[in-house]
This record gives C-alpha cells, structure tokens and sequence, in this order.
DNA sequence: AGCACGCCGACT
DNA sequence: GTCGGCGTGCTC
C-alpha cells in the first residue's frame, strides 16, 4: 500500500504530493487526511496524506512512513475537498490551506506540546491486596487513610493525597493512576432557557428550506432579534439530529453570543475564538472531532470545524470585516460557509442590520433569498437620532463635546440611564506635529505616522510596533513646540471626567482589552451598572445589548469618511447605523447624537434617518460610475520587495502580463505605490484589476505567481475582493 | 524549507 | 594551489 503525501513546507515548489510506502502496521490505521512523520531529502517531515493507492506506478522509489502522528486527528472528505477549494480560491498550498484549517496546537511545527489536560485518579487494583497490604503494614497510617477513602468512594482524585503517598501505593502495586481526559471549558448544561419569538420572527424562522442549499440574507434591523431565530433554526436542526455552525465576529460579541447559546443549548456548545488559549482551543477541537457537541459558535476560523452531518451555517453581522483573513491565505469565511453549504446541500444564513452592498445587491437579483426583520422586539423603538453640525460648535471653543451633547449627557446621567460613546478611529489617529516647522513622526521602516501614547510618553507605529520616545523640543527646527493634535480614547476618558467627576467611566480599546477576559469584564460590569458611561472605540459598535443605555453619541462621525478607499462610505454608514442600534433596547426611548463636519453628506442624512434602503441606492449609483463591486470583482496585487527599483520594475512587467494575458474587458488598474507604500523595509507597489467575467483570471494568477515564485527580489501578494485597496 | 552540488573570486 | 561565496536543482 502506498499514499500520496504533501509536506509541511508551504512553497509552491513543494506543492505536490510525494509516494511513500505504507508499512504493514500501519495499513489498517492509516486513512486518508491524517497527519504522517515521513524521511525527506536528508530530514524528517510532518505531512498530510491525500490518497491512498495499492502500488507505486510513479517510478519514484517510495520511503517508508515513519508513523501517524495522531490516530485520532483526521480531516474527512468534507474537510479534504474545503481544503483544496481554499487553496484554488486564493492561490496558495494545499498545505497551507489544510494548516490554516487547524488550530494552532494542531497544526505542524517544530517543538512538540502535549495539550491534553488530565485529572487523575487514584483506583485500587485488587480490594483483597489493599487489605493484605493494611494488615502486613499496619504503622502506615497516611497511605492506610488513603486505601480507605478509596474503598468508600471507588476512586479518589490524585491531588487529594500526598504524592509520597501515591508513590508508595504504586510500587507496591496496590493502586493504579487512571487518566481521565478534561476540559477546560465546561459549562454545565444547567438550565436551558427558551423564548418564544414574535410573529416576525416566526415567519423568518419559517421561510428557511433545510432540505436544499440556499444562501439567505437576513436583513434585520438593530434590536430586531435576529439571534431568538438563529436559535430557533439551530434547535431544529438539533431535533433532526444534525449540527450547526454559528459565526460571529472576531471581537466583543462572541461573549455576550455564546452567553445566550449556553442558555440555550447547554454543553452541547463548543466556543471557538481567538482569545482561547491554545489548550482551550485544542479542547473544544476535539469536543467537535470526537461528535460530542452540535453547536459550533465561533469566529472566522470556526468555518472550518470538523462538524458531522451539518444541518446549517449562520454568518451573524455578515458584513464585519473580521470574516476576511488580512494575511494568507486571504480567504472570506463567508466563502467557505457557501461551499460547504453546497457540498452538505443546507442552508446558509447571513445577518446583519447594514448588509454589505454585494450582499444586499445578490439578495435583489435573487442570487441569495432575502429574510427581513423590520421592527425591534417588544416595545422598543428605534431611537431618535440628531446630527450636530461641529463646525459653530469649534467657533464657540467647544472643540469635543458640543453644547447639545453635553447638555444630554447631563441629563441622562442625573436620571441615572446610561451613555455610550463612539469615538470613530478609523482612518485616524493621534499624532504628533511641530507647530512651528511642520514636522510629523513617521515610522522608519513603515513610512507612517507615530501615533502618540500618552500614558507612556511614548511614539508608536501601528504596522509594524516600533516605538521612540516623544522628544523635549522638534528633531528638526529644536524649538519647544511638538503638539499632539487628534483625540485619543484616552484623552477623552481625562476630559469626561473633569466635565463630569461624579460620572462613573469605562474605556474600552485595545489598550484596556489587552489582557484575556478584560473586554468581558468590561461589558459585563457595564451590563451590571457599575458605570454610566462606557466610551470607547468601533469595537463597541457592534451586538452589544445594554437594556439601560438611552444615549449614543458619537464625537467625530467622519474620521472614517474621507480615506481614501471605495467603501469608506460604506463602513461609515455600518458603523454609525451599529453604534446608534445601542441606544433604547429596551422600555425606555433611545438617543442618539452624530457630531460631524459633514452634516449634509448622504452618508450622515441616511443614518439620521435610518433609511439603509436610500444609502444602498446612492451608493451602488457611485459603485456602478466608478466601477468598483458589486458591479465589478477586484482583485489586488501587491509586487514587494528590499529594492524600490526593482518593485517598480517587476510591477510594471506585472502589469504587462496582465494586460497581455486577461480578457479585453477586464481592466488593469496601476502600478501605483500601495497604501502602504513601505512596510518592515519593504517596498510596496499595488495593481488592480477590475473585471466582470474573465475566463482566463484564475489560470493567468496562478501562473504569474509561480513565475514569481522562484524571483529573488519580489513576491506577490494576491489577494481576492480586497477589503481595503 | 533545507541541503548538496557546482562554478568563480581572494587568500594561507 | 584551496576556502567559501551563493545560484540551481532536488527531495517520493
């Protein structure tokens, strides 16, 4: 018997398959998708087998397999044929694709960790020895005591006696330590709380088909109860047996989420999130492998869970940008959920209260079904929301909080209702200028600006982390007048609480949510009213349910609005529509206030009036003008290396290439320098194509990558339906 | 990725 | 004459 292996390294040059030969003990172990310890060249690898075949027509002589290295961990056909779509949809190795599939404590790698986690237990071997062995050694007082406690409860955990004790007891063959497997996360299946959903909901519930694939936009807006019917279609596929994959987004809801799925579905939930340690990770991966749980609820990597027999995928907040992974390979998850949608023949749902226009566009041609949600749950409605023009307001010195919004805040907090507030960083940052000559920090290696850090005197890089400390006087004119101009959270929280000292305030950023398990103390303390006012920044946008807070203001509305990027309007429009969807969950009417320069920019007026409906028709209008999706498909391409010359000259053969090869409509936009134009000493220059149909896009891109492959000075960097351009 | 082989420059 | 630079090619 032989089999077709793929090795650890993912190059293209080694992106085949090698033959190895079986050996005899292992042929009834060894299956497809397991993980093998091969002889290579000169060394010893870790590689996946793809086939299995009877004998070797290849004419290459076949080693040996060393041995499999985990019996237990094998990817199944589902999950073999994900892998190979993964890798055909962004170009990169097969092996990479199947690693990126893995958690990490599974994944290949040097150093080998064992991550399971025992709790052992003490078991008498024989009753008659134990008693033999009390009555020959009666002056054994402690090891006596512990051969009792046994006999009376049958086993005892290790920790519980001394481990001279158990030492003792195993040399002489009168105990044995037994191992048993545990988790580390283990929620009690305790009481499973139900809720009834309201007619909409329930039609919702009802227009889904699980006996064919479809994709289904749910359209709901904030408030609406999109996760009652998520529920709802997990518990039946439950009831009919099957699993359910749940996403959500990469930061602050999977803990309120995976709260109300623990309610609801008890242990037969695993959690799965990048703020997991590895161990937890491993755990609750195998939980899933072993067929112990049929609910999945995770973030982005969580598409690829070994569920069996899966009755449906749920994408919630379709249209957060923590679905795309921003390194390779650049894959959507929303991709993924679709082809196993296909491949399992079930149902996919995408929710959101701001669907993405490519979404929203699919559900009108029919390409997707469209489920809608229109009015929030029980009483609430939405909240009322005012647009604060900043401009009179910067007259009057009032250069952070306007009067209006002070005034609110005022009276919210004396009626003891709580305040959430939006600082919009994107695109936008804290940084330092010499008010005399001009002079801005940038990053040397990056070419970007510093961002300042107060709290530690500190100048920070964003991309690549290199940090200097802020200088006395300008570097360049030695005059005393480095100002750091912008607002950071920090900045604001001081200012809150000298407007405000009675005002009990949270901050909620990447600084204060470091640490693991901070983002939900945060919410939860938040959540149990031990503050009035949580401010913070995009990360609290979004799913967040806080009954008690009546008041949303956000104090720039259009950082996000002029960077330089197609869907900055469309991020905007999310982000402002999310935020203010906080305001007035419950009984009591929420408020909103949008401070901007911009009070008559469309974006701003569509929020203001929640009408997603008008801002998705203005918007495509200028999709379709300047031909950027859904009207036509992206794909960027990124030529980096250590010499400028020579990115720019490899780019521009590029695009020559481009341009011979591809269809004639298809547009080849570039090179131009990337957005970031230079990267850990690395130069970048970017070309984009833009096109509608092209036959010959796949083939052309793999073709050029692997010309790429082996040059010396560039690589490309590849990446389909750009996020960001 | 890692390693061997191989073909040209500056050295005891 | 030899040591070592890294360009090229191969690994089942």
């Amino acid at each position: 018997m032989y089999a077709n292996v793929i090795i650890e390294y993912g190059v293209k040059s080694l992106n085949k398959t090698f033959i190895y030969k079986v050996p005899d003990e292992l042929k009834d172990k060894i299956k497809v998708g397991m993980k093998v310890y091969v002889p290579f060249g000169k060394s010893e690898v870790f590689g996946f087998v793809m086939e299995l075949q009877n004998n070797n027509d290849t004419g290459y002589d076949a080693k040996e397999i060393i041995r499999i290295d985990n019996e237990e961990l094998v990817l199944n056909k589902e999950l073999m044929d994900v892998g190979k779509h993964l890798s055909s949809i962004t170009l990169c190795t097969l092996i990479t694709a199947y690693q990126t599939m893995l958690p990490s404590s599974l994944k290949i790698k040097k150093q080998e960790h064992n991550y399971d986690k025992y709790d052992e237990y003490l078991t008498l071997t024989d009753k008659l020895k134990a008693m033999e062995y009390i009555c020959k050694y009666p002056r054994r007082i402690a090891q006596i005591k512990a051969i009792n406690n046994i006999l009376e409860v049958g086993k005892l955990n290790k920790k519980e006696v001394s481990s001279e004790v158990v030492k003792a007891l195993e040399e002489n063959g009168i105990i044995v330590i037994e191992k048993v497997n545990k988790y580390r996360i283990n929620k009690d299946s305790g009481k499973i709380v139900k809720k009834h959903l309201t007619e909409d909901q329930e039609s919702v519930y009802k227009s889904v088909d699980f006996n064919k694939h479809d994709t289904y936009l749910l359209y709901g807006v904030t408030g609406s109860g999109k996760t009652e019917v998520y529920i709802k279609w997990i518990e039946k596929c439950i009831d009919e047996g099957k699993t359910a994959i749940m996403l959500v987004p990469e930061i602050g809801l999977t803990t309120q989420i995976a709260k109300r799925f623990y309610e609801a579905f008890g242990s037969d939930v695993a959690i799965f999130h990048s703020s997991l340690s590895e161990g937890e990770k491993y755990d609750e991966y195998l939980k899933i492998l072993r067929g112990e749980v049929h609910v999945v609820v995770g973030t982005r990597s969580a598409v690829f869970v070994p569920l069996k027999n899966l009755g449906i995928i749920i994408i919630d907040e379709e249209d957060s940008s923590s679905y795309k992974q921003d390194n390779n390979p650049r894959y959507h998850a929303k991709d993924i959920a679709i082809y196993r949608g296909k491949y399992n023949n079930i149902p996919v749902v995408l929710g959101s209260a701001t669907p993405t226009l490519e979404s929203k566009a699919r559900a009108d041609k029919g390409v997707y079904k469209l489920l809608r949600l229109t009015n929030r749950v029980g009483n609430a409605k939405l909240p009322i929301i005012h647009v604060i023009d900043m401009e009179p307001e910067m007259k009057k010195r009032n250069m952070i909080f306007s009067e209006f919004l002070q005034n609110k805040i005022k009276e919210k907090l004396e009626r003891r209702e709580q305040i959430i507030l939006l600082l919009n960083r994107r695109g936008f940052s804290t940084f330092i200028t010499c008010s005399n000559c001009g002079y801005t920090y940038k990053c040397p290696s990056c070419d970007i600006t510093l961002t300042f850090h107060k709290s530690t005197n500190n100048l920070i890089c964003h991309y690549c982390g290199y940090q200097k400390k802020k200088d006395e006087v300008c570097p360049e004119c030695h005059e005393e007048s480095l100002n750091y101009y912008g607002l950071g959270t920090e900045k604001l929280e001081e200012r809150i609480k000298e407007m405000y000292p009675s005002a009990r305030v949270v901050r909620m950023d990447q600084d204060t949510t470091r640490n693991k398990g901070m983002h939900e103390r945060i919410i939860n303390d938040f959540k149990d009213y031990k503050y009035d006012i949580l401010l913070g920044t995009q990360m609290i946008s979004k799913g967040l349910d806080f009954p008690k807070v009546t008041l949303v203001g956000v104090i720039n509305a259009d950082a996000s609005l002029n960077i330089p990027d197609y869907r900055s309007s469309e991020v905007t429009y999310s982000l402002l529509s999310q935020v203010a969807g906080r305001a007035g969950r419950s009984e009591i009417p929420g408020e909103v206030i949008i401070q901007t320069f911009n009070p008559d920019n469309y974006v701003i007026e569509c929020v203001k009036n929640n009408n997603y409906d008008r801002f998705y028709l203005q918007e495509m209008q200028f999709r379709k003008n300047l031909k950027y999706p859904p009207y036509y498909y992206l794909v960027s391409i990124k030529v980096i290396g250590k010499i400028y010359e020579k990115a720019i000259e490899n780019s521009q053969k590029v695009k020559k290439y481009l341009a011979d090869n591809l269809n004639k409509e298809t547009i080849v936009l570039g090179p131009t320098t990337a957005s970031v134009f230079k990267f850990n000493n690395e130069y970048r220059m970017q070309i984009i194509i833009k096109y509608k149909f092209d036959d010959k896009l796949m083939e052309t891109l793999k073709d050029l990558d692997n010309i790429f492959s082996s040059n010396k000075d560039n690589y490309l960097e590849i990446d389909f339906n750009p996020l960001r351009i």
